[in-house]
RNA sequence: GCGACCGUAGCUCAGCCGGUAGAGCACCUGAUUGUGGAUCAGGGGGUCGUGGGUUCAAACCCCAUCGGUCGCCCCA
């Protein structure tokens, strides 16, 4: 019986994995520009915190968490998704003490129980932030600010930002009301799907992608027109900042969450590069939440973006020197060379070069072979009569020549070299 | 959970109406003694996803199972 890895899942070998840390690091600098510190919270939780935080009826937590018993009979679940843990942690910490808006960012692998399809596994990764401790609107824009901005250093065209407001905790429910009284009307033409979201979460109904729904959708009321007073200030202060950042959005009143949570500002970034998983990030305003889990009353907003769709979308195609490469490749030519050059290859990365070698030994002809494999820069020929005479051969590997360079003096006279860029310019 | 398509060397794939497998790339070796990338010549490598069945005979047909891809649902 062959092993295998569980479906849905995937490694990420050389060659890809330098993608997602160039990803990864762009998103620190950036994060660290705004003021956001990382987090790294746990990989699984007690399954209340997410069944109570996503909510009951979402299909996250009805069919889709990887949830099991523990030895001591605890029920675990490994995270679908990251704000629940990062609220939990915060209350845990007394984070809210002293008073201050608390900033944070978190990257990691998130599990969630669905039929595997393009830009959609069982483990998959997310980058996070949570600002945690306002409801000033400012916050709401910088981050979508600092979110189109990190897109930007990513080289990324053709993605679109939506917003749409829910609503509070006041507002929200008596919408939810009011759209459920409206969609009664229409139950026996709506698809099966809807019929079901009319009971368990009407607003999606909204969402709907059948083409008959749309049509009736467009004639529901929207959360927009049914904003209370200070939900409707609260999101036209939202837009005026955003104009004012000169960002570009649209909005989306039939922009619904899945997460129970979300309350206000929510946000959407989709990619026209995509399929049918188009969403690249998801994000929104929660401002209840924390207190629901018996902490002080703490706005926040934060957003998730998923690293595979995200990667899947940059154009890496004129990045061609993420991967990196040795500076010497070492040849060692019969036993007693070989044993001569495993110390020098000590001694270089000592220090601070980057080398490799040829294990197997081998001939010259397959040693140099390795070498321009390798695509290292130089190669430091060492053979019987270099050891004899004392001098080596340091080889440009883009120039084709070589020079001899003392032993005695080797670290020194191989920095001299390495510090010409003239010869360095691979594409 | 549902539907469609697919699963042959490391990779991309070919294999007609069933007769026990091939190409390109990659890899290895060599082309005058210790020198890579180009070219040329050789070479290694597959229980045809797995398990059953039909048949004298199956990579090709049937069933099951596992996995992949794409959609539905949902979401990142």
């Amino acid at each position: 019986m062959k092993i295998q890895s569980i479906r849905g899942v995937k490694d990420i070998l050389p060659g890809e994995i330098e993608k997602w840390q160039w990803v990864e690091e762009i998103a620190r600098n950036v994060f660290s520009k705004y003021g956001f510190k990382e987090i790294r919270i746990p990989i699984f939780e007690k399954t209340k915190l997410f069944s109570k935080s996503i909510g009951e009826t979402t299909d996250i937590v009805e069919k889709e968490m990887y949830t099991f018993t523990d030895r001591s009979g605890e029920q675990i679940t490994l995270r679908p998704e990251g704000t629940a843990s990062v609220v939990r942690a915060y209350i845990e910490h007394k984070m809210y003490n002293p008073p201050s808006v608390v900033k944070l960012y978190y990257m990691g692998p998130m599990f969630r129980y669905e039929r595997p399809q393009a830009g959609r596994f069982r483990q998959f990764y997310q980058i996070g932030i949570e600002a945690m401790g306002t409801d000033n609107p400012m916050v709401d824009v910088e981050v979508m600010t600092l979110l189109m901005e990190f897109f930007r250093l990513l080289g990324l065209t053709g993605l679109e930002l939506e917003i749409n407001s829910l609503g509070c905790a006041d507002c929200r429910p008596k919408y939810r009301e009011t759209l459920k009284e409206a969609i009664s009307d229409h139950l026996d033409e709506l698809c099966q799907n809807c019929n079901h979201r009319y009971e368990r979460n009407p607003l999606r109904v909204l969402d709907c992608k059948v083409e008959r729904d749309r049509e009736i959708a467009k004639e529901l009321p929207k959360t927009k027109d049914h904003l209370c007073e200070s939900c409707q200030t609260n999101f036209d202060q939202v837009q005026t900042l955003l104009d004012s950042t000169q960002t570009p959005y649209s909005l989306n009143s039939m922009l619904v969450r899945g997460l129970d949570y979300y309350t206000r500002t929510t946000f959407e970034v989709v990619s026209t590069g995509l399929g049918a998983q188009n969403a690249i990030c998801g994000g929104g305003r929660y401002d209840s939440l924390v207190e629901e889990f018996e902490g002080p009353p703490t706005p926040c907003f934060g957003f998730a973006l998923g690293m595979e769709r995200l990667i899947s979308v940059i154009p890496f195609g004129d990045k061609k020197d993420l991967e990196s490469r040795p500076d010497i490749f070492v040849v060692g030519l019969g036993e007693e060379a070989k044993f001569v050059t495993f110390k020098i290859i000590h001694e270089l990365r000592r220090d601070g070069f980057s080398v490799d070698q040829d294990y197997a030994g081998g001939s010259m002809k397959s040693q140099m072979r390795k070498a321009n494999k390798s695509a290292s820069r130089f190669s430091l020929i060492v053979g019987e009569n270099e050891i004899k005479s004392g001098k080596y051969l340091l080889k440009d590997m883009e120039t084709g020549s070589q020079n001899e360079i003392p032993a005695t003096d080797l670290i020194n006279s191989i920095k001299k070299q390495l510090a010409h860029p003239s010869s360095s310019s691979r594409a």
